[in-house]
DNA sequence: CTGGTAATCTAATCTTCATTAGATTATTTT
DNA sequence: AAAATAATCTAATGAAGATTAGATTACCAG
């Protein structure tokens, strides 16, 4: 008994995308790897063949989650359109992107702390493997901030033009990243609205506000 | 040794604190009964003389959390106010809340899904404790949506009083407390703005977007 | 004072994982 | 088709952590 026909051999791929989905019902540490294998219908060992261990896993998803909405954000701010229709394309894209995804929209809200919190052992010796999944999660903070940044330039560049009215862009990019993520804990495909629609509407709240008076 | 000298011996709402700290540094899974019991100088046995068991200590912190916001926004609801201002209100006093007690606000946010998570277990036989616990789950869900409840109706209200544009009452509700929730995560005390200054804007930012244009 | 209760402690117990070791078999390369 | 490699498996191992059992001691009511 072991490996099986390669057309049902699972990939990374398949493996990241079952983390997602328990990782969004049960949160990183109730998520054990037998979770994670069975939804693929593998053991729990043979997932180490795949990745060095549980918080490589995790920042596998988180990484994938954030390259991919930020993937989709970033040419927007470089395109010609207005601050406002830039912003609102940022907006919409990004908040259909967690209702597409919410597994992986979900696990990019909750799962940071855990994250953050792997914090190096005291001692000298640094083992490679966690030194390893340490510098990834920098690089990974650091994305996160840059993601930020996308939307703070577009802020800034529109209030210099005088297309939005001055906000404290920081806090007023925190505002609007926090209503966004959270879309990614309640939104449920089979509710009353889209995410299309459920974007617009989010959009619209937000360039109003900025609306100079 | 044992008891410590009245004036020593902790009570539940110590408990309640360190729990809340410990759980805004770690997460639900990841915050031992011994994480809580060494912020109160105890031992995690002795956790038990004060709770029945984790699951119980972890809702009693959400349950004051809950009840501690709520009991700040009720009374403006049923104020004389002006829907507008009622609105600014309940806004300010939910974020000042949430940056003053970052640690039950944080836990709020966080671990509303662990406790989601605790499903009846299959079997017919429930255990008397974990049947508390799963009732008082219930209960503290039905508070939340009572709670999200206060904020549609001021919605509502000035909507047809005309104070307010006409917008989807619930998903700009859920707009409104994912901005907010997520002030619990990223507030620091020690950061450049006070948390009346937060709550101030943050409450002009959605106040704006609901003027009627 | 003396018994009763409350709050703690220490020392198990018992599970639940993550992770490793050592096969085993399918694919691919040569 | 033999050798090398990849993907799995089963069966340990080991540690962490919740919970329980059984003392022990402080404080309070009578």
């Amino acid at each position: 008994m072991a490996r099986k026909p390669a057309d049902q051999s699972v990939n990374k791929d398949d493996i990241l995308q079952a983390a997602a989905h328990v990782l969004q019902r049960n949160g990183y540490e109730a998520t054990t790897m037998k979770d994670i294998a069975a939804e693929v219908n593998l053991t729990a060992a043979s997932l180490y063949h795949h990745f060095r261990n549980k918080d490589a896993l995790l920042l596998a998803v988180l990484e994938a989650g954030i390259e991919l909405v930020i993937s989709q954000i970033e040419p927007i701010v470089h395109s010609t359109a207005t601050s406002d229709e830039k912003l609102r394309q940022m907006m919409f894209a990004h908040i259909v992107s967690l209702t597409r995804n919410t597994a992986v929209g979900a696990a990019l809200v909750f799962e940071i702390k855990s994250l953050i919190s792997i914090t190096p052992p005291p001692g000298q010796p640094v083992d490679p493997d966690v030194a390893e999944v340490l510098e990834r999660q920098v690089t990974f903070i650091a994305r996160r901030d840059q993601f930020e940044n996308l939307y703070r330039q577009v802020l800034h560049e529109g209030i210099t033009a005088g297309c939005f009215r001055p906000v404290d862009v920081p806090i007023f990019v925190k505002t609007m990243l926090g209503a966004h993520n959270w879309v990614g804990v309640w939104y449920r495909p089979e509710g009353r609205l889209s995410g299309e629609v459920i974007a617009g509407m989010m959009a619209d709240t937000f360039l109003r506000a900025l609306q100079p008076t």
